[in-house]
DNA sequence: TAAATAGTGTCTATGAGACATTATGTA
DNA sequence: TACATAATGTCTCATAGACACTATTTA
C-alpha cells in the first residue's frame, strides 16, 4: 500500500488547496433482510422529519467525511457497517454486507444532491435483531415482500429495495448466500426452505437434497451433533463448516 | 414521478439550508474496453499533475453537481457518458456503459475525500475510437491485459480495473455482453474469437456453434446478406437483431 | 489437387426437474 | 398402527466438453 512520493509531489499536496466547486452529499442506504415466521422481510423506518416526512424509507446515513487530506473519514462499509448497528443494534462482524449499487439520479433528494451508496445485509434469523426507533426515525418494522408492495417508499428507495431482492435471489441460486440466512445450525428441510421463501417458489426436496449433497462432499458443509427434535422423523443437523 | 408535496413540506424545503459537514468529492471512473489486433485493451490515461503525476490511470472526472436543491446536476450514467465521449470522441448513444462499483476507501485520492463511481464501457472494434491526449492528460493508449501487468496504475485503478475485467468475464460467459465488442455484423468463428480473448481460452468451434444455434432459435440473431470473404472458405454473416 | 477453414455429428458426463418410493421417528 | 416427514432412487431432458468427421472455398 506504499507507494513512492516525490518531495516535488509531497510539496503539492501541502500546499494543495481543494476547489470550492460544488459537492454531493453522500449516503450509504442499507436494504436489511432477514427471515421471521417463514417471510423473507426488509427492514423499513419511518421518516419523522422532511421530505417523504411519514414515508417508509430503508435506513442509512451519511457517510462521516474528515476535514482534511490525512482525515478523510470513515470508508464506505464501515459506513454501511455503523448504520446497521445503529439500527439493529447488532454486531456488524456477524452481518454479511456487502455493496450493491449506487444511485446518484439528480433530483431524487429534494433538498439537495445526494448520492447513496447502497448495501445489503443479511441477518440470520437467530440473532433475532431487536429494532428500536431513535434519531430521526419515528417507527421503525420488518416488513415482508408481500406488505412492501402495498406501502409507499420514500426518495427511491423502491428501486433500491427491488435491485436488492434481485441481487439476494441471485445469489441464492447460485448457493452461495443462504447461509447467511439460517440459523447456525440447520437440517436440510430448513436450508431448503430459505431457499424457497427467498425465491419465491417450491423446492422439490429430492432436487434439493442433491445439491446439498454436493456441497457436503465439496467440504462446505459438515454434519453437527444431534437431531432436530420434530413431531415425526427428527432430521439431522449440519452446519456450516469454519475456513 | 410526481408525489404529493403538502405546503408544510414545501415551506421546510423552501427554507432548508444544507449543513456544512464537510462532503467528499465524487468521481466517475471508466474502464473502457475494446478489441484491437485480437486482443482485450483497456484505455488508459497518463497523469500529468499530481497526485500521481506520470502514473497510468483510468479516465474519469468529477461528476458536476449543482448550486442549488433546484439544480442538482448531472446523473452518474450522464457524468460517465459525458467522461467517455471526451476521452475517445466517440458517441456514447453506441457505446455500452454499465456501472460497476463504488471505491471509496479513504486515503484513495491523496488531496482529498474522493468516492469513485466506476463503470465499465464496451466499445465495438469497428467504431476504431481515435484517442487523442488532453485537458490534465498527457498521454493516452490502450493496453492489452499483459502489458497492464506490467504497468504501474495510480490510486486504486488496479482494482477497479480488475473488477471490471471479473465482471465482463461473468457477463461474456452467460453470453450477454460480447455482442457489444464485436462489429455490427459477424461470422461464428469471429463471435468466437472475441468469447476466447475475453476468456482467455479456447473455444471449442462445435460447441460454441451450438450456442450460437440457440440463439439463433431464440431470434436474438438472425442472418446477414452477404458472406465474409476470406482466402478459404467464406463464413456465413449475422448480425444481432433488433428489438 | 492440396490447404485451410467453415460447418456437422457423436459420445459422454453432469446437473436440473418431475415424481415415485422407502425409512424412521412420534402420537 | 396411523401418520408425518426425512431420506432415497429413478427417469428424462438440457447443456457442456472432447473430439472425429464432412463440406466448401481459394490457390
Amino acid at each position: 500500500m506504499s507507494r513512492k512520493v516525490t518531495s516535488e509531489e509531497k510539496q503539492f499536496l501541502e500546499s494543495y488547496r481543494p476547489g470550492d466547486y460544488p459537492r454531493p452529499s453522500v449516503t450509504v442506504d442499507l436494504v436489511i433482510f432477514t427471515i421471521i415466521d417463514a417471510r423473507l422481510v426488509v427492514l423499513l423506518v419511518k421518516r419523522k422529519e422532511h421530505p417523504f416526512k411519514g414515508s417508509w424509507v430503508v435506513p442509512g446515513g451519511f457517510v462521516r467525511v474528515g476535514e482534511s487530506a490525512n482525515e478523510q473519514g470513515e470508508d464506505l462499509d464501515a459506513a454501511a457497517k455503523r448504520e446497521l448497528a445503529e439500527e439493529t443494534g447488532l454486531d456488524p462482524e456477524r452481518v454479511h454486507v456487502e455493496q450493491l449499487a449506487t444511485f446518484g439520479r439528480a433530483g431524487r433528494d429534494p433538498r439537495m444532491r445526494v448520492i447513496s451508496v447502497g448495501y445489503v445485509a443479511l441477518v440470520r434469523p437467530d440473532l433475532a435483531p431487536i429494532v428500536k426507533a431513535g434519531g430521526d426515525v419515528s417507527d421503525v418494522k420488518w416488513v415482508s415482500m408481500d406488505e412492501l408492495k402495498k406501502l409507499e417508499l420514500g426518495f427511491d428507495h423502491r428501486e433500491i429495495v427491488t435491485t436488492a431482492l434481485t441481487r439476494i435471489r441471485a445469489e441464492v441460486e447460485s448457493s452461495d448466500v443462504a447461509f447467511d440466512l439460517v440459523p447456525l445450525t440447520f437440517t436440510i428441510p430448513e436450508l431448503r426452505n430459505v431457499h424457497a421463501i427467498v425465491l419465491d417458489k417450491d423446492m422439490d426436496p429430492g432436487n434439493f437434497r442433491r445439491k446439498f449433497n454436493r456441497m457436503l462432499e465439496d467440504g462446505l458443509i459438515e454434519q453437527a451433533p444431534g437431531k432436530r427434535i420434530t413431531t415425526s422423523k427428527p432430521a439431522t443437523v449440519y452446519r456450516f463448516k469454519r475456513k
